[in-house]
DNA sequence: TTGTACGCGTTATCAT
DNA sequence: ATGATAACGCGTACAA
């Protein structure tokens, strides 16, 4: 091996001061006369020198890396445009201050909570963040308990001491039924997430209050796990209705994309026979036949507002909760009026 | 601070032994006799000793972690089902032995360079998988310039002493054509990945070849960035043709179900005006209509296998490339013979 | 089996 | 105010 890497010892050195001053110069801290703090850094320059990570982390006690612990079914997030794209954020955020971060896919609860001890206990992170909330989240106590610094996507419905990164999915959810009612419909259903999982439960809620507050019967509500294959199960369930629903607000884009394919298969025309809308907003949505409306989120950018909030809270600093821009609704060909014939625009 | 974890030093005590005995021990390593192992082991598990990551990390100048660097724009990897499936994969081969997944997503090339020299220099992992290869990929130099090791996720174009781990395209790509043309299709099309993937460049060459094992004209090829919309795009250039295509092959799914939503909305129909396929089997094309006619592949035993050998290789062992079940042909509903009706299946 | 140096930065304590 | 010294964190490795 040719190239040694200098340490902080050969730095002192070469400046003639010691390790401690070094280090001093290093961190901006007070103690350093500017003359010596010029040369010392000079000479770190100059030497190439960037201080190991790892001697970092064992005086320190930091590991400069954030978890992500993700636990869903692979197939279910595989059809999902939110984790890349939450995801590409976080790492927008990281990656300018040399931060990592640590992702975990996990089946089942149980190793979900193993993943967390493991993270916690061979301190391989400084801090998590929360997604796919549910309810009464036993992770809220459980990263208290094991002193793992946390945010959390969305707001628990327990008490939490944990800042919240939201993005509140109810005025999609309502311009959605809004833009509905507002074509005429009058029986609308809603495939939603499981309720187990907050914005499942919160997205079917914002559906239910949205046709109340229209003074229309709720519509009925399907549960399902996210997957495209319960989409489908959900679909079929609500065209098999005496009075099947005119319109469909479907809790993902995977799921009204596969919903809009049994429609079709069982020969109802969308959105002549039957609108439906997506959430989530996925590229294909835009070029299937019909174009998908759908609820966009801005995943990204929740991504990165999530990881920038942690890395406050890892640096001791008091972060309030944030609201994110609401998801708005995309209005594109799978919702028209109830008994319009299908469209078929020119290429 | 209540729970000061135990360090090695207070098993030593507590067993009256010495730290690196301690160490022997636990490592299972010759030099101590089978008696005090057992007390030693016994006084660790007692004080809920574990070793310190870091300390580790320091001494022994390991991460125990791997790494991985998508560079690909989040858009587009948000609808190809395979990284989801793929990192579950890898996922199940690091937890069991206490290995961790760092994940960077980056946009551009310049700053997947920048990354891979973050994670060398900072020593934030002992390896990498090298995914997405492309033409004269300057990452196999990079990487063991860097000192890091690596496996890649197919065989490289260019000499590479390092173990690839491959899954073949070809057969998948191979059956669709067959598959096509004894259905009685005789223009066949490709919309393929950007060239200079290797994957993509080898979709493209494995249809050339079926086309051209089966005595038939070569079909169009047009390049894509494999995202949703270069594949709408390349369909509607493909169907603008005068002879155009009665069947296209796509490289991935989300362009061949933008496809067909772009063949539909232009007037044709599927499969009777047009045939399709696609590639990598994302759980939605089950449930359009028509379900889509796809070729699949084992992203998540890829993911396992690729991690288990780069483990392999950091472990110091001399690993063999790894060839994994190849892709295979799934016949669904999006593939008939040219001119026939569109089906119309009962729900 | 033991003792101890070592890896490398951080930080508390001292000295000037 | 500047700077030096040394302890510390925790395993690992090697000489004894």
């Amino acid at each position: 091996m040719v190239g040694e890497r200098p340490t902080i010892a050969d730095v002192a050195r070469e400046a003639g001061v010691s390790k401690g001053l070094v280090s001093f110069a290093l961190n901006d801290r007070p103690g350093v006369s500017a003359e010596t703090k010029t040369r010392i850094l000079a000479v770190a320059k100059d030497l190439g020198f960037s201080p190991s990570l790892r001697a970092r982390s064992l005086s320190s006690d930091r590991a400069f890396a954030l978890g992500l612990v993700i636990a869903r079914d692979p197939e279910i997030i595989s059809g999902d445009p939110f984790f890349p794209a939450f995801i590409a954020g976080v790492e927008s955020a990281l990656a300018p201050v040399g931060q990592a971060l640590v992702l975990s896919m996990v089946g089942d609860e149980a190793s979900e909570i193993t993943t967390y001890r493991q993270l916690a206990s061979h301190a391989r992170v400084d801090g998590v963040i929360l997604s796919d909330l549910r309810r009464a989240d036993p992770r809220i106590a459980l990263v208290q308990s094991l002193g793992l610094k946390a945010v959390t996507l969305g707001h628990p419905d327990i008490p939490s001491a944990l800042p919240a990164v939201s993005l509140d999915d109810g005025p999609g959810i309502q311009s959605a039924v809004a833009h509905l009612v507002e074509l005429g419909h009058r029986r609308i259903a809603h495939v939603s997430g499981p309720s187990r999982m907050l914005h499942g439960s919160r997205r079917s809620a914002s559906f239910a209050q949205a046709l109340a507050g229209l003074d229309l019967q709720p519509g009925p509500i399907v549960e399902t796990d996210y997957s495209a294959a319960d989409g489908a199960r959900a679909t079929r369930d609500l065209l098999a209705l005496a009075d099947r629903p005119t319109a469909i607000v479907y809790a993902n884009d995977p799921m009204a994309i596969a919903g809009l394919g049994i429609a079709q298969r069982a020969g109802f025309t969308v959105p002549g026979d039957l609108s439906i809308t997506g959430f989530d907003g996925s590229e294909v949505g835009q070029y299937i036949h019909p174009a998908l409306t759908t609820v966009t989120t801005e995943a990204q950018a929740w991504g990165r507002q999530a990881a920038e909030a942690l890395l406050r809270v890892i640096a001791g600093e008091t972060v309030d909760d944030i609201e994110l821009t609401p998801a708005t609704l995309v209005i594109r060909e799978s919702s028209a009026r109830p008994g319009t014939a299908t469209i078929r625009s020119a290429m």
